[in-house]
RNA sequence: GGCCCGUUAGUUCAGUUGGUUAGAACGCUAGCCUGUCACGCUAGAGGUCGAGGGUUCGAGUCCCUUACGGGUCGCCA
């Protein structure tokens, strides 16, 4: 609700057939959307933030200077329309306001770069230019006030559930581990830095030290990374908590009741969403991916026992992998054609080629692969692959697992993808759990994959059977999580490593000495040898939220001001120059 | 850094096999119009075809280089 002023004393929010008054003067104040001017009769449809209203005038003065998106205060009188001339396609159709004043607030001086009803359709570029432009667009401002009610929402589920809302610092220290930092140069002490964060880990777990039970924020993180479609420049939120004396099966209950009643108040879907765990290594094998879209009815089964000292020489003793395409016998869009293109992105993914074969009514395969598979195999694959006569299997065979894996995924997604098998309107959920402890590096050597903060699983029993080689390092599973939505990584988080013994022996592992762990993360393992209790939590990013709530593509959509895919402000100017005092100040010398 | 796609009027786009003065829609300017609501009608302005080079009698169109934008791989604990 507004306080009248001098500028309006309504909104169009305000405005219905109950405010109908021949008496009564209301003024209200917003942008021109349209003028249509008959000659003796002019409309105006004057825009504010809530809608619209048509404003009529018979005096053609007042419409002297008066052009589309400048900002005007208009008074007159709400009248009833003649029902013939309603305008069903806005809420205050049935009325109009007959303008007796009208002042221009904020002038249009230039052309407009574009249109702001239309203002979607034009290049990101020019809209980020003139996003204060592109802002006004109907469909961006739904998309700002759909951001502020979950963000808002958020904050009440999670407050619901006793956490505390905490806020930690920005200018912080350079971390060792994961992505590329922001440096901000100090000008109090000499060649010194700080780094923006990439997100509140550190100081979370220290106040779950402290004392505090349940913490959360809407955290901004900070990550100089090359941009994707779904993942910004430099700078995003996540919905970041953490939880004492707490474990795995906290966590996922705190962030299952955030997902569930987030989808349940902002989308339309029916069916309650399940949350289903698929452990990292079935995800890999069945899916290709580490965050699997299950709208994708496609999966992917391991058949290369059965290529063992096979004669097939291209299947022969590699990772043999087949995704089924069920029914596509019957699939109008499996034409020739397609099977074609299916060919042409294998090989511009980097597959030497594509392999498929259609099963017929007995079972056998119609294809040259056929003849390579005994009996017993082909009713091995059969019964993997639950498959049925015009059924058909794509083959990817590679020497490398990994990549076997990746590339299966791939043409699994692309698959499903031009056949349109994702139903869009969905919404499917998985946990993804006990991701690898240790990942191969490029010597072969275990490095951290993931977050060298994790508890491994079997704690410091399993650390001191790798230790003894009694145990591969590889093999050792974390208590770490990535919460996935339509295939989108919404979420990762961890049970954290609170034992400083298990963090040196961890860190040993992976090459690092005592010293290390002391001087790179001096500050945990300090805490540490002070009563940590055991403590786990979890981050989701809020914009990949938005995106899949929204049905949008891109993370931009869902920012008000976002720095384009190149890392840049290209209204503001950043990154730009700054002064030879700033440098000077800072101890900045440019080379 | 690699790969793919794109760049033509303010905006969104078309432009055939290389061939006259590069077009459309919206927007803009001027005029007309008393009930429209994406108002309508008439007239007009607006272009270094991203840039540079090449092939050719002739290049928006073909070739090379380059800049910029988007996507993607790398990267993102």
């Amino acid at each position: 609700m507004i306080k009248p002023n001098k500028y309006r004393n309504c909104t169009t929010a305000m405005l219905d057939k109950n405010s109908i008054s021949s008496t009564e003067t209301v003024r209200i104040a917003g942008w021109v959307e349209t003028v249509r001017d008959h000659g003796g009769v002019m409309f105006i449809d004057l825009r504010d933030h809530y809608g619209t209203v048509q404003v009529v005038m018979q005096n053609e003065s007042l419409l002297e200077n008066v052009r589309r998106e400048s900002a005007l205060s208009i008074s007159g009188k709400v009248m009833g329309r003649d029902p013939e001339t309603y305008n069903p396609k806005i809420s205050t159709g049935e009325i109009e306001i007959v303008a007796e004043t009208l002042d221009i607030l904020g002038q249009v001086y230039e052309n407009l770069p574009f249109e702001p009803s239309s203002s979607r359709e034009s290049g990101e570029d020019v809209r980020l230019k003139y996003r204060f432009l592109d802002l006004r667009n109907k469909s961006m401002q739904d998309i700002m006030i759909l951001r502020s009610k979950v963000i808002s929402r958020m904050r009440e589920i999670m407050n619901g559930m006793d956490f505390l809302e905490m806020q930690t610092p920005i200018l912080s220290a350079s971390s060792p581990e994961g992505a590329r930092d922001f440096l901000i140069p100090s000008r109090k002490h000499h060649g010194k830095f700080y780094a923006l964060p990439q997100a509140p880990q550190i100081f979370k777990q220290l106040l779950m030290v402290s004392g505090f039970d349940r913490y959360y924020q809407i955290a901004p993180c900070f990550r100089d990374e090359d941009a994707r479609a779904d993942r910004t420049a430099g700078e995003f939120y996540q919905l970041d908590f953490e939880m004492a004396f707490a474990g795995q099966e906290d966590v996922f209950d705190a962030g299952e009741k955030v997902i569930s009643t987030i989808l349940g108040e902002f989308t339309d879907s029916e069916n309650a969403l399940q949350f289903p765990r698929i452990t990292f290594k079935e995800a890999m094998l069945k899916y290709g991916t580490d965050k699997p879209d299950l709208r994708n009815p496609l999966f992917i089964i391991d058949i290369s026992d059965l290529f063992k000292n096979s004669d097939f020489k291209p299947f022969a003793n590699k990772t043999v992998r087949a995704v089924r395409v069920p029914g596509m016998g019957d699939n109008p869009k499996a034409s020739k054609t397609f099977f074609k293109n299916m060919e042409e992105f294998a090989l511009s993914i980097g597959m030497k080629g594509l392999g498929y074969v259609k099963v017929d009514e007995n079972g056998g395969y119609l294809g040259p692969i056929d003849k390579f598979l005994s009996d017993e195999s082909r009713l091995a694959i059969g019964r993997r692959g639950e498959l049925q006569a015009g059924d058909v299997i794509y083959f990817i065979a590679e020497s490398d697992e990994g990549t076997a894996a990746k590339f299966a995924g791939q043409i699994r997604a692309e698959v499903a993808k031009r056949l349109e098998l994702i139903n869009e309107s969905d919404f499917k959920a998985c946990w993804i759990t006990d991701f690898p402890f240790y990942e191969r590096d490029e010597r072969g050597k275990p490095s951290f994959g993931h977050n060298p903060f994790s508890m491994p699983q079997g704690e410091l029993e399993a650390l001191k059977k790798v230790e003894s080689g009694e145990e591969e390092p590889f093999g050792m599973l974390a208590y770490q999580y990535d919460f996935v939505l339509n295939g989108v990584e919404l979420a990762s988080g961890a049970v954290r490593n609170h034992n400083p013994d298990i963090m040196v022996k961890a860190f040993e592992i992976a090459g690092f000495t005592k010293k290390d762990v002391k001087e790179k993360f001096g500050a945990l393992y300090s805490a540490f040898q002070f009563g940590a209790p055991p403590h786990a939590g979890m981050a989701f990013g809020v914009e990949r939220l938005l995106m899949i709530l929204l049905g949008e593509e891109n993370v931009r959509e869902t920012i008000a001001f976002p720095l384009n895919s190149n890392a840049q402000d290209v209204m503001l100017g950043a990154p730009g120059e700054v002064s030879e005092q700033q440098l000077r100040e800072t101890h900045i010398k440019i080379r």
